[in-house]
DNA sequence: GTAAACTAGTTGCATATGCAACAATATCGC
DNA sequence: GCGATATTGTTGCATATGCAACTAGTTTAC
């Protein structure tokens, strides 16, 4: 491939300006082919066992993980990184399934808890083996235990920085 | 929280029977929060830049590296994983931007081409310095060289195994 | 104390995506 | 050969999501 290498000296330009190289690039992109492909499974066996979507399981597990089961939209936005509107609108729908139900909070007029319901730690519980089951397969099978360490480590730092905390 | 050791109990005994460690449970998490995370910050570089959106990225760099930049549409959609509705959208979108073309398949009456066009080149040189340093900014900025070679290991047999091949 | 600036959450709109159904074509079994 | 089966790509529909604008309430500056 002849006409690549103009191409490749420009690509190793810019990894010196921009101090990204090969070896992040290339982890990179496994990064997030593999975060596709592993959800788009997972996704499907939640499907096929009638069960609602990720997303949904994330903001029952960070719910119930809370204090009280409860957290203001803008924490739980920020805990599931979604933006407000679009957190706005699953809240609806889970709400809408009684999954949660919102509550003013009572120390600021403009804000609002989403709070979990029965039903809804119910649900996260129904969740979890098919979801746990899901991770085991797609992801848990093919890492080590070193490597599940690495990971951690690195995409938490990652995580942190690009959340802002 | 004297309320959630009954849950850490069941939780442990799914883990078992899944097969899935507390160390695997917490690296997926980190994935996907730092895939988000990640991801929804180089979108806002993108979009500030006045660019297209990440996934007209991976098209264009998955044609530009096929022989001859083109790829059946059923070959670009598992490259870029992708459903295959949702590929035709996206080439749809490409395709009305001049970024690429549709071209049948002399070999295969159903099939069809997309070729990357001299625009969807050029398009691709000028997202490339701002998508890089987001990508070393966001991303590998927080990763060692080590760990960048575990994530490209680890996570390359993640998505290989989740993608079937 | 009050006006300005900020923050929280929701909504209109545009866009993105998957599933199921479909039409067109190819391949297999015989 | 030829009918049954499978594959390729597109479309209708439903759902999901972000930005910008908006309302309502809070905090800051003076």
């Amino acid at each position: 491939m002849a006409e690549r290498t103009g191409e490749e000296k420009a690509r190793l330009r810019v990894f010196r300006e921009g101090s990204l190289d090969q070896g992040r690039e290339e982890a990179w992109r496994a990064l997030i082919t593999a975060h596709a492909a592993a959800v788009e499974r997972i996704e499907r066996g939640l499907l096929e066992a009638g069960l609602p979507p990720l997303g949904w399981y994330d903001v029952l597990l960070e719910l119930s993980a809370a204090p009280g089961c409860r957290l203001r939209m803008h924490e739980l936005a920020r805990a599931v990184v979604l933006s407000r509107s679009g957190l706005s609108r699953l809240v609806d729908r889970l709400e809408k399934a009684g999954l949660l139900r919102r509550e003013p909070d009572p120390e600021d007029g403009r804000g609002s808890f989403a709070v979990l319901t029965n039903e809804g730690s119910r649900m996260r519980e129904r969740m979890w083996p098919v979801y746990a089951k899901g991770i085991a397969e797609h992801f848990g099978a093919h890492v080590s235990d070193e490597e599940a360490a690495v990971l951690c480590r690195a995409l938490g730092r990652v995580r942190d920085a690009a959340r802002g905390s």
